[in-house]
DNA sequence: GAGCGTCTGTCCGGTGCCGTACGGAAGGCC
DNA sequence: GGCCTTCCGTACGGCACCGGACAGACGCTC
């Protein structure tokens, strides 16, 4: 589970909170406010990154997109990061991923400009956007593993996971369609393992939207990916 | 097909070949050059990362490792780039993944702290290392959804390519084992796949020794992905 | 050149997920 | 209240790859 974050400056976002008050002056007048909309896609496949995101709550998907369509999530990004930022950093296009909005919510944009004058100088901004950065590439790495080796069962508990950690509910809006492009399986197999959890009583589903009735269940029936995850993004902010 | 690289300081890595020159006489002497011993590893798993690598030759893999010993590779870095920027640069751990020698060559290292302050600070370096990380992101990422998505003869010959790509040579060592461990699957299936691209006559294999007889044909039996991965790490070194 | 460890070829039953498809239910809209 | 779109439950044949296993082949060592 991730920890509780500090409240620092009062903003909700991780890094952004872990930042001096002093410095966070700096970086105020340079936030903007802005909903996540629902599957909304914040920058196409190979798309020019002209801002980047630290949610507050919501999250923000990173899939990697195939040619015919099909696609498979890399890495999702909530209030414990910033997204965006290594493709700023790097060549300033997503290559061969989009981002979209997977949980609707809130976030800080900034833009790419400004944030690549701060990040790029050394401070404790550097630090944690680097910090972030290693435990978001563990993140994919892992996921990588974990849709050659484990179940769909295993994948879905996962996710599942992953997303509550990040969200202020144990109630959010998800699809068995948009769940099967995240896990890059059909919108049937989807049907079937949530099938499968309801009758277990540890989800409830109700057109589109999911409940969480049994966190310690789902735990147990998670592969041990998600425990890596959680350990790098820990790892990351101690 | 990854271009061939500039000369620049004639060491036979990318990113300190695109160094300039008077740069490059602050690094000469805080690199050592150290041999890429076959299927040596150079950090385990959760270990402590106390050097970074630029290899020069050979390839270095990055693998995500399960308790139960299954393991999958998350990427390969060669001569275009430079192994644990992001470990050191983040938590100093590899948290989740193990590094080794996947084809034995030679690789110049430099001790962690020395490349901290080198890469921290703004500068030309900074930005071919930021720059290359993302593209490394890229690939991973890409290679997440290229194992839920494709078949074992499309990522087969993917990797082949990419471990070609970086080589000086159409002959390397590869034991069906390690190929297994690599691409996440049993080693019998490797020999069946291995056996059909044999009889058609694009590789030839002789006890742990490969040798790419028709690149072209392999381009046409792999995925996407490899063109995708290719394409990461030209754009990032435009 | 005999022996041994490593590497490779092959086989067989099993299964998890695929591709496809169809019907029904829930809820927004007018 | 009726319609229409979106979403979900289920079914069925098919196939890629799995787990496990065994034997043969190569090449190094002594």
């Amino acid at each position: 589970m991730v920890a509780p974050h500090a409240s620092g400056n009062g903003t909700g976002n991780r890094i952004l909170d872990g930042l001096d008050p002093a410095d966070y002056e700096d970086f105020r007048p340079h936030l903007t406010p802005r909903e996540l909309v629902l599957r909304e896609i914040l920058v196409e496949r190979g798309g020019r990154v002209r801002e980047v995101f630290f949610p507050t709550d919501g999250l923000i998907s990173l899939v990697s997109v195939m040619q015919d369509g099909a696609s498979v999530e890399m890495a999702a990004i909530g209030r414990e990061g910033v997204a965006f930022a290594p493709a700023v950093l790097g060549a300033g296009r997503t290559l061969g991923y989009e981002a979209v909005t997977q949980i609707p919510g809130s976030s800080l944009v900034m833009d790419a400009g400004d944030f690549l004058e701060r990040a790029g100088a050394p401070g404790r901004f550097h630090d944690l956007v680097e910090r972030f950065t290693h435990a978001l590439f563990v993140m994919v790495g892992q996921n990588a593993a974990c849709n050659r080796l484990h179940s769909m069962t295993e994948r879905t508990c996962r996710w599942l996971l992953l997303a509550r950690d990040r969200m202020s509910s144990d109630v959010f809006p998800l699809t068995h369609e948009f769940l099967a492009q995240m896990l890059g399986v059909r919108r049937a197999s989807v049907s079937e393992v949530a099938e499968t959890l309801r009758g277990e009583g540890v989800i409830r589903y109700q057109r589109g939207i999911v409940t969480i009735l049994d966190r310690a269940r789902i735990e147990q029936m998670a592969c041990e990916c998600y425990d890596v995850t959680v350990t790098a993004f820990n790892a990351a902010y101690d």
